[in-house]
DNA sequence: AAGTCAAATGCAATTAGGTTGCAGCCGGAG
DNA sequence: CTCCGGCTGCAACCTAATTGCATTTGACTT
């Protein structure tokens, strides 16, 4: 499959460049995170690389590890939880992104940049995450 | 005591205006709580209470009742760790305006509502509460 | 003032997520 | 090929959150 290695190529480069060892586990880790549209949780992510037999202290310290080295963004959405995302577009583009968490289903949703505008005395604030609750559109139409 | 008494006053018709019970175990928790100037965890103030022989899942289920019916604030800061906070000016909807909780400091500083506004497919969700993390204005001059 | 009932409390147990120490493994520099 | 330090697996351990249930009690009704 060309497209997968083609990933790892990119994750290859993406752990040297920090200074950190390209290990199996870290790759699978990776491709995880990269099928996966909205921020994880380390409990969420070690259930699914449940069939790799990867330990879930390998799973937290990498996520910790990635996220300070500035893979991936952290996320703190309110309910004492720390998830995880890789950025949309992996090189250029850092920017955070809002997150929309459904007080319904519980799911987290990623809200394009544009879609939240800060103005007046909220940008004389130094402003690092956007989050926003409520019932997302699913619910809301269901 | 007239200021406590006083105090004690407003903490009941905060309560029953949200159709809460008034008991002395929420009055000490908010005396507790006007008495603290930046938010609280449930463990530390739990802590606190000791001496009232105030049971931890009591002060726990109190600060979720509290903080839903709006009359308390609910900061996160980095350390997975929920903190309550009585709002400065107990305004009648608190839940209307946006917060912004400082990963520094650990303040709630409260926005005007129009500086964050809405668009595009953020409005399509039915939003109820939106939060800002990060350096609040002080944290960023000091 | 007494009666009533759901809300609130106390107590105890349990779950969950985070965190760490250590021995053995392995990536990658030399 | 060899060696070293980073990385992993395993197994605890800790703290915070959460819940079930019997009992108490606030606030409304009579």
């Amino acid at each position: 499959m060309k497209a997968s290695s083609r990933r790892d190529h990119d994750f290859r480069d993406l752990l040297t460049s920090r200074g950190l060892r390209v290990t199996e586990q870290r790759l699978l880790l990776l491709r995880k995170l990269a099928d996966v549209t909205s921020p994880i949780s380390h409990p969420e992510l070690t259930e699914r690389m449940a069939g790799s037999g990867m330990d879930r202290a390998t799973v937290y310290r990498n996520l910790l590890t990635l996220a300070e080295a500035g893979v991936l963004v952290r996320a703190q959405l309110g309910d004492n939880v720390s998830r995880f995302e890789l950025p949309r577009t992996m090189s250029s583009d850092h920017s955070r992104h809002p997150h929309l968490v459904c007080t319904e289903c519980g799911n987290v949703r990623c809200l394009p940049s544009g879609t939240v505008k800060l103005r007046g005395e909220a940008t004389k604030n130094e402003v690092s995450e956007v989050q926003l609750r409520g019932r997302c559109a699913a619910c809301v139409n269901a």
